[in-house]
DNA sequence: TCGGTTGTCGTAATCGTTTACCTGGCGTAA
DNA sequence: TTACGCCAGGTAAACGATTACGACAACCGA
């Protein structure tokens, strides 16, 4: 493979002359430029990303850790975040934890001997402890979605209260007065912000709080399809069943077809994310949208002003509102 | 940051030394491999694996071409061959084309630039012409499900024709006389293996031919429904639709809802790739599977084979056979 | 004529590893 | 005693780029 002194002995200049006209460094006459250049196509020649990195110690690499880029959700971040990176000449590395703890410390260690340029982190185990190190060797890191780590580095996150709030308040104003509620996981922020908001809006409605109406999944279709059978099975059961997620509102959604119940008349949905899945399902399903691309943009440009030093001493936390998407599984017809 | 000569200083022994302990590459006596290890951890040396790649010509990086990830179909081969790839100590830079040749390009060179190790590709738009120089380079490549490029790398495949074959022939067999095809971009040869599956079954079942049955889409779920509203709006509408792959079946789904056509009696629905969702539509849905797992698992093999130089020089491709899942979306309940 | 400026380009150190080759010391068999 | 093999570990040259310095020529104004 052609290096740099070949092109330089076949254009018959040095090295240096090479690497400035292949980065525009300094000027090179018009006719040396042209000669290097004839050599570089003559050899075919590709420069080596790997040594500029070792030299300028930046590898244009972004390392992404999310859970499980199966999940509609999630997938959806994964490209949202490739497509603000590559535009900016930035790759990702993808590293899938599976959920698991033990995997996403694998490739915190991974990624560092990798010398990747920063990190975004959507995890479930990660804790101060852990990353408090990187941060201690200046490799950035910011923190998507869910807010494990307190104070320590960047994070952008939504509102999860509020739009727990909406939802739960937007099928109040349809009339509802019992609602069931399929939560995720017991631990995470979101989970718990998600019930907040939920409680929040039964408390300013006056309708009583009723943990009967409360049932866990984990964030996958088959969880919401058990939630929504329990749910319905009731003595008394929901009218409306708000999911933390839109998977998990797909399988209560299988629960209406299979028990033949109408929606929204006789069971209404709503879920939480507003993957552009939702809006195929039939009947579309209501949702609270997370602003994904804008956030992916504002996670990328976290990332950037640390990894240039522009960035003030103290973590910055930006917090997105998620905007309610009533639809057809809410909304009578008129 | 610590390097190897910073521990080989505190240590007391020389970089090789260090080196070695550290790739358990020549023996070093008990006593000073200690010294070693206490050295690494004082300084909390992470080895620098840009630097390595350098010296030793491999960087353990693996990159994926692919069209959208967003897509399930997608985002479920990324998860998978992501999976294959960090289990054997390979990262995947994740690159998505969003359909578009250009794009495919330019990560083609980047690619190539990084000095990833191999290449797996699911293209829409790469040729012979693009792909050559990099075989000269001994960049392996491997084609992933769609085999746009004959016989100059090496592919992992499904028979396409076959599975088309069964799925229709699986319509046929639950009496359905009249079929519908949502098909996928006229180009690719995912799209013509399985019109041709989809006319042999018509052929051995002596059903006729009726091109106005035939559609195209473009593989999203809003052309599924675009598709599948016109099929149904034919004089001599079909009883069952084809979808070329899940998402559109999924799209035809939602017709057969707002229509409050039963499925399957009034209209039987089958789609194409088997990824995980269908079993959680309502009803669920039939399917022709691709086991992207196993072919992740030959892709790799396929890539490392080359990568490790034990590969025939001729290019290999290998045929996988997928599986009908006939489910609730055609099968009538006994 | 001379000092200063500008334009062009080369020399060589450096980034952090790996590894071919070499060096001692020690035990052992002849 | 000598020669040999083995064990443990060191020296220094790569890998392929970037870049701080410096060199040289040409030109210009005083």
């Amino acid at each position: 493979m052609a290096t740099i002194r070949d092109v330089a002995q076949l254009a018959g200049v040095s090295t240096a002359t090479v690497s400035h006209v292949l980065n525009n460094t300094r000027a090179v006459s018009e006719m040396t430029r042209e000669r290097v250049v004839a050599a570089m196509d003559e050899l075919g020649y590709q420069p080596n990303a790997v040594a500029r990195s070792l030299r300028v110690n930046e590898t244009l690499t972004i390392g992404l850790i999310l859970p499980d880029v199966e999940l509609p959700f999630f997938a959806w971040v994964a490209k949202c975040i490739e497509k603000v990176a590559s535009d900016l000449g930035y790759n990702i590395i993808l590293c899938n934890s599976g959920w698991s703890l033990n995997r996403e410390l694998q490739y915190l260690e991974n990624l560092q001997t990798r010398r990747v340029d920063g990190l975004i982190c959507i995890s479930v185990g990660l804790t101060n402890e852990h990353v408090a190190p990187l941060l201690r060797r200046h490799m950035p890191v910011v923190w998507f979605e869910e807010a494990r780590i307190e104070g320590i580095s960047d994070a952008v996150l939504i509102d999860n209260v509020k739009g727990a709030y909406e939802a739960t308040m937007h099928l109040i104003m349809q009339g509802h007065r019992r609602i069931g509620c399929i939560l995720g996981y017991g631990q995470a922020t979101v989970t718990s912000d998600r019930l907040s908001g939920y409680q929040q809006a039964l408390r300013e409605a006056g309708l009583p709080f009723d943990h009967t109406l409360l049932c866990t999944g984990d964030y996958e279709a088959p969880s919401g399809l058990r939630g929504a059978r329990q749910l319905l099975n009731l003595a008394e059961p929901p009218s409306a069943i708000f999911a933390f997620n839109d998977m998990m509102a797909l399988g209560a959604l299988q629960v209406a077809h299979e028990r033949h119940l109408r929606v929204p008349d006789q069971l209404a949905l709503i879920g939480f994310d507003g993957i552009p899945l939702t809006e195929f399902m039939s009947p579309s399903l209501s949702t609270v949208r997370q602003p994904i691309p804008e956030m992916s943009r504002i996670a990328i440009d976290l990332l950037l002003d640390r990894i240039h030093d522009r960035a003030p001493n103290e973590s910055r936390t930006v917090r997105i509102e998620p905007t309610l998407v009533p639809r057809a599984s809410t909304l009578l017809p008129m």
